[in-house]
DNA sequence: TGATTATTGGACGCAGCAGTCCAGTTTACC
DNA sequence: GGTAAACTGGACTGCTGCGTCCAATAATCA
């Protein structure tokens, strides 16, 4: 059903990335073209057409997910409070961790590295290594703003991940997780917000708010 | 060449073992037996007189494995200095996350959490949880000693867990990195406990040493 | 030395999957 | 209505892997 002659149906396109994301993770880098065909409701031979391979089709796949998402993972430019700006970004990467289509993702990418080691790269770098980056930026300037006393940006920036991921990580990751509860992400980012400002606040001053 | 009648030979199964973890490492749980008897210098068909099927020779492989990665993990008892305990667990967790057949192990497990959930679980239990719920007894001790101010045991030790594992662990399951500096280990260690122990340290007195 | 048993290596059956091919059909455009 | 393009679905090739089978071999024990 072509909707336009010389040009590939991009509501097919859709549909098959959808069924392939679901596919993929429901059976890993294991699954076969032909169930993914099959969920797509549509022919192998198509998947062919407008991908390639395999390989293309995971890589087409795994670019359309990183993009939806790190959205989110903007970090706002150095605000008044740290303690309200460091929060959010704590509930958003918690949220992260334990969403099922990020760690769908990110399963199929550790799946993959000894395949296709770019792929594996390219989200590290699109994902958490850039948050650490902006992260470490904003701890700077705070630091320089006297509301901080961060000695090394990027160490700091990856332990505040660290906290926030913990386990959860690792337990999305082994399938172990069934995700985490709003309310509970919020007292968590809060927790988190609250040790890390005391761990890096400015020695000789009280802390503020 | 069989030492023993009646008996399996165990020092082929060991070397069925290491060329297990060897050639697993590598390729990942899709490779084949006939690849793991090649490397053993063994006979496909041993490999099947000894372990049965793919599935119960790396439950042997992860169950051995397992033990030898945690064997160091057993947090010592409240020693009269938090700081230096803290500081042996975190050099451990670091070396551990960045420890190439630690990473191996895990990689092998999120690959296969699909098709094993049990084996996830197992692993995941062994060695993360558990060490979690050492260390939150430990901290837990030093609260009440008056040496912390832990309000929530097991929600510290998961950031002091995740502060060590930061983004090593995800470099390491993506097959980015290539190890850590001894050095930097040590640097790393010490450099987390001091933010650790700012973070928890108890409001009204000022830290001892 | 003779009996027993594990090991070996190669062949085999079976199954699943990547990717191709093609005849027939549907759809869009002119 | 006619043409060109994409889609369909099913058959097909080629490959790889699991797990089995078996005749020959080597090592142990009595």
């Amino acid at each position: 059903m072509p909707r336009v002659c010389g040009q590939i149906d991009q509501g097919k396109s859709e549909a098959i990335l959808d069924a392939a994301a679901d596919v993929l993770a429901e059976r890993g880098l294991g699954a076969s073209i032909s169930a993914i065909a099959s969920r797509a409701g549509v022919s192998k031979q198509t998947i062919y057409n407008q991908f390639g391979c395999k390989t293309e089709l995971i890589h087409a796949l795994v670019a359309r997910r990183v993009a939806s998402i790190t959205a989110p993972l903007r970090v706002p430019g150095a605000a008044e409070n740290p303690e309200e700006t460091l929060t959010a970004l704590a509930s958003t990467l918690i949220a992260i961790v334990t969403n099922p289509k990020a760690y769908a993702l990110m399963r199929l990418t550790v799946q993959g590295a000894g395949a296709m080691p770019e792929l594996a790269r390219a989200v590290f770098e699109a994902g958490p290594s850039s948050t650490r980056g902006l992260l470490a930026q904003f701890l700077e300037a705070e630091t320089q703003a006297g509301r901080l006393d961060v000695d090394d940006p990027l160490e700091a920036a990856e332990m505040f991940a660290g906290m926030c991921a913990g386990h959860r990580q690792l337990r999305a990751l082994l399938g172990l997780d069934r995700g985490e509860d709003a309310a509970e992400i919020d007292r968590l980012a809060r927790s988190i917000t609250q040790r890390f400002l005391r761990a890096y606040a400015p020695t000789s001053l009280d802390k503020k708010t």
